[in-house]
RNA sequence: UACCCCAUGGUGUAAUUGGCAACACAACUGGUUUUGGUCCAGUCAUUCCAGGUUCGAGUCCUGGUGGGGUAACCA
């Protein structure tokens, strides 16, 4: 067997920056062992993007025989729900990786963050500040003039007993929301401005999804991730690009509290992919204005969408590998998504034939009441796949395009006096085109050579290079089929500066509902989640949300590759 | 504007840490094929620019240019 080298199992050779970076930790002695965590806040569903991290975090930990950590970064009761924390433990499960025991919540650690932050008022390095919101942005530093030092808070200085006694009356709720904040006391003049005595503690009155009201206070992001890491003694903190500058502060806090382990921060380049969106706030906008039907409408990508799209676990887990992890800004072509999903159930998918636009051929050499049999493959990849038996009868539905009346030379399926190969059946040719008085095809007369069967070419006849896909009428199970396209028109909906909103540019065509598809028997008795390659069509999936109530509906997951040149 | 980060083919990543620019995808050409699929073979870059160090620079130094992140009581 061939093996990928970028597959999963062969991507051992080529090292990532980080995969670098841990081995000198390991060599230097920094950690013993690799410790790593998934932090995501429960405040939305999980996409691709967060696919790549939790490969990453889940990756790393199994490669080097460590263990990752679930923690829910859930810091801000307002905007954190219980059933994300559900949907995302979900989705993490879909993809292939286990949490186990080490489930973890911010909101577990809530008492011993507060601990802290008295450690750090002790040790006069936090404290309670009366100043409104605005005036904490303002005194921080002068946006047109970035290098010049913020001014000291009034209340900088109070003594230690003011602050402790002041922080407890905070957490207690005696103040209300925006009257007052936990300060850390740095550095008012530091280049880096989230120096400049950053937020530890707010008051929010909000229900936390887990604590309730039993707190009033609650740790920023910079209080309580890292303190969090250090709890959980993880060694190695993956985080994308746009913490790059929290680093200082996380070191910090670190440096000024009682921590005996230090995990290490690391930052990695977030992923763009062409022709969708991978932020949450965009994707919420397509969801609340009604643009897509939901979350797990195919057309996202999130995680939820693209199972249901059709797309594999498998797929996805590779197609993390093959991005690997950099520091540069980049965007991956939105085929190299659809290719590791052809590569993932090319070798597994069974074959069937599914007519998706039907024309009804009458082979008028094949009396009513007879049938002919014909081995059908099922998958050629795979010889233990077997086959099947279909039934050719005097009616049989092909596809609207796979005919035309006149077109040049590149086209070879079926034309006015024509011949095509119907797979794994006999050659057929045209006679007669019946149309309605609009003049839309609707029937075509043939015959068929009984000499053709087996891809036998009669001595003397020209060999036929055309075979199209076809079911017969009388045998055919009707379903609808959902052919998906890419989400926008652009390759960078999000960067485009015409002006318009990037809703302009949503495809009108990304989903195209066909309702009146001919199957082959054979799929009525497809299950949810099943995939299938309609030959010649795509890889498809019986959608799971339809319970087959209202008839079959199929997914297209992805065409086949399409390397027709353009006939006329 | 300030601080920080980044720059290798159309795309994403490599380059034994200073030693012949590699892999995959796409594209293009051909071959095989009862799926215009799969599979096979071939073609496709003087590493953003300018200096410097060196026998030797994608890699180190200096200066540009371009791109990105941040400047929240979100994470």
């Amino acid at each position: 067997m061939k093996q990928d080298p970028n597959s999963e199992e062969g991507a051992a050779e080529r090292r990532h920056f980080i995969q670098l970076e841990i081995d000198a930790d390991l060599k230097e002695g920094r950690y013993s062992q690799v410790q790593t965590r998934f932090p995501p806040e429960p405040n939305g569903y999980p996409h691709i993007g967060h696919a790549k991290a939790i490969c990453a975090d889940f990756g790393l930990a199994k490669e080097y025989g460590g263990i990752c950590n679930l923690r829910f970064d859930d810091t801000n009761p307002s905007a954190e729900e219980d059933k994300f924390v559900l949907a995302i433990k979900e989705d993490i499960q879909w993809l292939g990786f286990d949490w186990g025991e080490n489930l973890y919540f911010a909101s577990d650690f809530f008492e011993q963050l507060y601990g802290f932050a008295q450690h750090l008022i002790r040790t006069g390095f936090a404290y309670v500040d009366h100043q409104d919101l605005e005036t904490i942005r303002a005194t921080r530093g002068n946006r047109s003039r970035p290098k010049d030092p913020g001014q000291d808070s009034p209340y900088r200085e109070r003594s230690v007993e003011e602050n402790l006694e002041l922080f407890a009356a905070m957490r207690n709720g005696d103040f209300e929301e925006g009257e007052c904040v936990l300060r850390a006391k740095i550095d008012m003049g530091a280049a880096n401005h989230l120096l400049r005595d950053p937020v530890l503690y707010r008051i929010q009155k909000a229900v936390h999804h887990r604590t309730g009201d039993a707190w009033k206070i609650y740790p920023t992001y910079d209080m309580a991730h890292g303190q969090c890491d250090a709890l959980e003694n993880v060694s190695h903190s993956l985080c994308s690009l746009e913490f790059e500058n929290h680093r200082p502060l996380y070191e910090w806090l670190l440096d000024h509290l009682p921590m005996e382990h230090k995990p290490r921060q690391i930052e990695f380049a977030r992923l763009n992919i062409s022709y969708t969106v991978l932020s949450k706030r965009f994707l919420k906008q397509l969801v609340e204005q009604g643009l897509v039907d939901g979350w797990d409408d195919p057309r996202l990508p999130t995680l939820r969408g693209m199972r249901r799209r059709g797309y594999t676990p498998q797929s996805i887990r590779n197609f993390c590998s093959r991005i690997g992890l950099a520091r540069t800004l980049s965007t991956v072509e939105l085929g190299w998504l659809e290719d590791e999903l052809r590569k993932d159930l090319n070798p597994v998918a069974l074959r069937r034939m599914a007519v998706l636009d039907p024309i009804k051929v009458v082979i008028e050499n094949l009396p009513e009441g007879e049938s002919i049999v014909c081995q059908a493959i099922n998958n050629p990849e795979d010889e233990n796949a077997g086959t099947r038996e279909l039934n050719l009868r005097r009616e049989i539905w092909i596809e609207r395009e796979d005919f035309r009346e006149e077109a040049n030379r590149k086209f070879f399926r079926l034309k006015t006096d024509g011949h095509v190969r119907l797979r794994y059946g006999y050659v057929i040719h045209c006679h007669g085109v019946v149309k309605d008085e609009d003049g839309q095809i609707i029937e075509l007369r043939c015959t068929y050579n009984p000499e053709t069967g087996d891809g036998k070419t009669p001595e003397g006849m020209k060999k036929v290079k055309g075979i199209i896909h076809w079911v017969s009428a009388e045998d055919s199970v009707p379903a609808t089929v959902h052919l998906y396209d890419t989400l926008f028109t652009t390759p960078n909906p999000m960067q485009d500066s015409d002006g318009k909103d990037f809703v302009e540019r949503l495809n009108p065509e990304a989903l195209v509902v066909k309702e009146n598809c001919q199957l082959e028997r054979a799929l009525g008795d497809a299950k949810a989640g099943q995939h299938f390659q309609f030959e010649r069509t795509g890889y498809f999936v019986l959608d799971p949300n339809h319970d087959g109530s209202n008839g079959m509906v199929f997914n297209r997951a992805v065409s086949l590759r399409d390397n027709r040149p353009k006939a006329k």
